[in-house]
DNA sequence: GAACATACGGAACGCTCGCCCCGGTTAGCA
DNA sequence: TGCTAACCGGGGCGAGCGTTCCGTATGTTC
């Protein structure tokens, strides 16, 4: 019961098994079998479960782990002096994150999962403010809420990691940016009279 | 062999199991037991099978009909004299089907459902056109393909869908909107110098 | 180097779910 | 009305996967 140091072996294999199953859930999500992690470790099923009692608890902690970077991420964003450009490296970040990381979106509404509910709702939190700051300056359409913007980056890497083409990502996060910035090109001082406008 | 007709139960009884495959398929996706749906027809888990070879060919027979008046309304829209607004008719419609539709996402990426290739394929090529027209009339941005398109759409059918909040369709519907459309109010006869330009 | 505790591997269990089969029933027709 | 063929229901089989258990191997300590 005491926390007595781990055997050498036992470190050893968790280290392996932590890092076959980060692969392979930012690879398939985590309908990926626990066998062919344990496989991936070098070690057998029941060596992955004297570490971690259910599978779901090693997806947790996978992921805890990479939704804890992003709200560090996000949080120092949160503090910046440019609250438009903060929000766009929160996007970059993303769109970089998206490149072969299909647990992250599983992550951000995976049912059941208590243990990333801390983690979570840190995210929700970091991003309202993200979110408040980035519409403060008209940087993002005053409509949007977190919720809708973790809707739409979910989307959005899911259909991005079950294209095979790469360059997809590219522009569906340009259209996503452009989206998300008020209608009307209200930046500064500019005096367009763009006739049939939508907006008053 | 000869197509005999159908015993009246057997017609009936078929046409109880397409109806309860619509809706849970539409609710759960393709993830719903087969026994449930059997059991909501009000027929056993055979009598399925004797009118459907497969749970897949099952979802394929729903699902086809579904995409096939999806393209025929893309298909009218193609040919429209207004491509923008054509273009923004198809978004509409789209929108309005995410409502509770969870299984039309599904479709448009079933890996190993031959059966709905041809649909699949259809709609693309009836997307690319909407595209291209819309893109000529500069009501979307260039660089955008059919498959971007598809991928923004069902990432946004599947964020939808998701939601226990139906008000976040709307907000992300505009989103996508907006973001398709080219950056600069380039509408039609206007003279801007826009300097950095990404466009020749 | 020996003894002990700890960890390992993989066979085995139970559960879910797609799919098949057989005894009973019902529809259609003479 | 009665016969026959088609159809129905649900129990059952097998595969995949999460989880557990136990004999064996290995690191640690004296």
């Amino acid at each position: 019961m005491a926390d007595r140091p781990l055997r050498a072996d036992a470190r050893r294999n968790r280290e392996r098994v932590l890092e076959a199953a980060r692969e392979l859930f930012a690879a398939s999500g985590i309908a990926v079998p626990l066998d062919e992690i344990a496989a991936r470790a070098g070690v057998g099923p029941g060596t992955v479960y004297r570490h971690f009692p259910t599978k779901e608890a090693l997806f947790e902690a996978v992921t805890t782990a990479r939704l804890h970077d992003l709200v560090e991420f996000a949080r120092a964003r949160a503090a910046a002096d440019d609250p438009a450009a903060a929000f766009d490296e929160f996007l970059d970040r993303l769109t970089e994150e998206a490149a072969a990381k299909r647990d992250l979106p599983e992550a951000f509404t995976a049912v059941g999962m208590d243990g990333l509910a801390p983690a979570r709702e840190e995210l929700f939190a970091v991003l309202t403010v993200l979110v408040r700051r980035a519409q403060e300056v008209g940087a993002v359409r005053a409509e949007i809420r977190a919720s809708d913007l973790l809707a739409l980056l979910k989307g959005m890497l899911q259909a991005a990691g079950e294209s095979p083409d790469p360059t997809v990502l590219d522009r569906i996060a340009v259209v996503l940016r452009d989206g998300l910035r008020p209608p009307a090109p209200q930046r500064i001082n500019l005096s367009t009279d763009t006739p049939g406008g939508r907006a008053p």
